[in-house]
DNA sequence: AATTTTGATGAGGTTACCTCATAATGAGGG
DNA sequence: CCCTCATTATGAGGTAACCTCATCAAAATT
């Protein structure tokens, strides 16, 4: 009975992650933005314009819950729907300028945040922790819902 | 614009959990047992009867949450609910033998679909995640919701 | 005995996803 | 040109896994 490897492996994943959702959640507080919403809004500001189709690609989750994502952004006018001039049927995703201004204190309030979890790591255990980490995200396999 | 390692690390937890989670949910499928309560069945089989409110602890969620997972398995006769003979407010919390041996096959399941992931790591690797990640499980701070 | 605390749960809400169906557009073939 | 098929985004509706707050009984404290 005692702790298998990849099973508390498991766990462990599962109560960090939990953690950082609620640190998230704490650091996000003031501008009123949800996790799912700031994750969006990192992607758009490093990617650019860019369709909600890839955008869930990025996110990899399904491109219908993108739908939502934006909905709530654009609200907040965070970012703005345009039409996309190659495509009638497609969209294109920028940020506002409220939403620049927002995406760099986000970013800000959410590197602070990861700080006061990951600093009581050495600088060796982060660095082999972003490598190892690295390792598992790469997506080979079927390993998303509905694929 | 570059990535920034505290934030890059977020991201990534958040997709390997992510990963994990429909790994895990793929494994379980044959029993029609959700994620939150395979969570909850390895508490109990590792720890035996049990109160809800100490489950919670374990499980890191809140009490009230529990109560809906404990439901769930007790459907499925997985658990059952018995009087706690010394305070007669409390329940315990015991795996009926359904669940003693469901419990065993889920962990096998999850093992193996957990495997899958870890065994791209070298066992170097694997070793050094584990450190890693009971660091930063330690519960020293106000990081749980409404806490 | 009165008060406070604790254990579990009812009621109701949220987040972040999902699937399936649908309308409009684009792309390729006959 | 029209027909079919693929693709884009979204409406409708659903689910899992959490949450808070209120409530009730029982235990502990004063």
């Amino acid at each position: 009975m005692a702790d298998d490897p990849g099973d508390s492996l498991n766990e462990m994943f599962g109560a960090v992650a939990r953690r950082l959702r609620h640190s998230s959640i704490k650091a996000l507080a003031p501008w009123q933005i949800a996790p799912s919403q700031s994750r969006a809004i990192s992607v758009v500001a490093k990617h650019g314009a860019i369709r909600p189709s890839e955008l869930a690609e990025h996110l990899r989750i399904a491109p219908r819950s993108v739908t939502e994502v934006i909905d709530g952004l654009e609200e907040r006018d965070l970012v703005r729907r345009t039409a996309d001039p190659d495509d009638r049927r497609a969209t294109l995703i920028t940020l506002t300028e409220t939403g620049e201004e927002v995406s760099a204190a986000v970013r800000a309030a959410r590197l602070a945040e990861a700080e006061t979890l990951f600093d009581r790591l050495s600088a060796r255990d982060r660095e082999d922790l972003r490598r190892i980490l690295a390792q598992l995200v790469d997506d080979d396999e079927d390993c998303r819902p509905a694929g």
